[in-house]
DNA sequence: GTTATTGTTCATTTTAAATTGAACAATATT
DNA sequence: AATATTGTTCAATTTAAAATGAACAATAAC
C-alpha cells in the first residue's frame, strides 16, 4: 500500500519531467529517466530504468546516454559491482550549461554559417533594386544572432547563482 | 535568369528560417511562412505563401494564424482589396515576448500548477523515510521554476534593446 | 575457451505531429 | 438571389521522430 502510493507518486514526477523536457525539444523518454533518477533516493541502473519506466533497453541506453552528453546524469557506485549506476545531476547551473553546449550553440553556429553563405551570395549579385533591401534583412538576422550570443553566457550566469 | 537567382536566394532564406523555429519546437510550415515574408519586398497573401512555398491553403492558413498569435506578422495593404495582406514583424523584441508569452509562460503556468498538487500530496502523507527526500527535491523543482519566471522578463529585457 | 552478464547499435516498427484537401462559412460581386 | 472569391476547420493522410528489440561487442566469471 505504501508502495503502491510511491509508485503514482513517482509517476507523476515522471510525467512532470516529460513536459519539461517536451518543452525543450528533447524526447519523452529522456525525460522519463531523467524524472526517475530525480525521485530515487539511490542511484539506479539501465535495468532499473527499464523496468520502472517500461521502455526498452535500446531507448534507456540511447537516453542515458544523451543525458550523460548534456551533463545531466553521472555515474554513482550501486550494489551490484558489474553494473553502472546512474545518479541525476541537479544543479541547474550546469543542466542549463549543457543543454545551451550541446542543442542551442550547434544550432546557432550552424545557422551562421548558412547566413554567411547568403550574405556573399548578396555581396557578389549584381546591383538591382532588391540587392540593398536583401542585405539589410540579412544585417537584421546578424544582429539578432549576434543578440543571442551575448544573451546566452548572461542567462547562463544568472542561472548559476 | 535575374528570377532564378531570386527564386533559389529566396529558397535558402526559407530554409534558414525552417530551421530557426525548429529549434524553438514550432512546426515548419511557420518558418517557412515567416520566412518568405521576412526576404519579401512587399506584403504576401494567403495565396502568395500557397503558390511560391508549395504548401497547402490549410498550412499557410494555420500557420499564419500561429504568427498572428505570436505577434510575428501583422496585416498590410496590397493590391487586391479582398484579400489580406502579411508582413512580417522584425523586432526582436516583440517576437521574443510573443514566444515567451504563447510558448513559454503556458507551459511554465502548467508545471507550476502540477509541482503544487505533488507538494500537496508528500505533505499530506504519513511520515516515512521517503517524505523529506520528496519534499527537497519538490522544493529543488520550486527554485528552478522560480528562477525561470524571473529570468524571462531580464531576457526580454535584454534582448529588446 | 566456454558461458553469463551488461550495454550498444541500428534496421524496423510505432507514435506523435504536421500537412493535406474537401467541406464549409463568410463576404463580396453580378 | 445566384455565383464567385477568400479564408477556416477538421477528419484523413503523410511525414518525421522516437521506441523497439534482435544482433552484436565487450567484459567478467566459471
Amino acid at each position: 500500500m505504501e508502495e503502491e502510493i510511491d509508485y503514482q507518486f513517482e509517476a507523476r514526477v515522471v510525467e512532470l519531467f516529460c513536459d519539461g523536457v517536451r518543452m525543450l525539444g528533447l524526447p519523452k523518454s529522456v525525460g522519463e529517466i531523467y524524472g526517475l533518477l530525480f525521485i530515487s533516493q539511490s542511484p539506479l541502473s539501465l535495468d532499473d530504468l527499464v523496468n520502472r519506466l517500461g521502455i526498452s533497453k535500446g531507448s534507456a541506453s540511447q537516453g542515458l546516454k544523451m543525458l550523460r552528453e548534456l551533463g545531466a546524469v553521472k555515474e554513482a557506485e550501486g550494489d551490484n559491482l558489474r553494473r553502472s549506476y546512474f545518479q541525476p545531476d541537479v544543479e541547474l547551473k550546469r543542466l542549463a550549461r549543457g543543454f545551451i553546449k550541446e542543442q542551442v550553440r550547434p544550432h546557432l553556429a550552424s545557422g551562421d554559417g548558412k547566413l554567411a553563405d547568403l550574405k556573399r551570395i548578396v555581396r557578389e549579385a549584381p546591383d538591382s533594386e532588391g540587392r540593398q533591401f536583401y542585405h539589410e534583412r540579412l544585417d537584421q538576422l546578424e544582429r539578432w544572432s549576434k543578440k543571442a550570443r551575448v544573451a546566452l553566457p548572461l542567462l547562463q550566469r544568472f542561472l548559476g547563482r
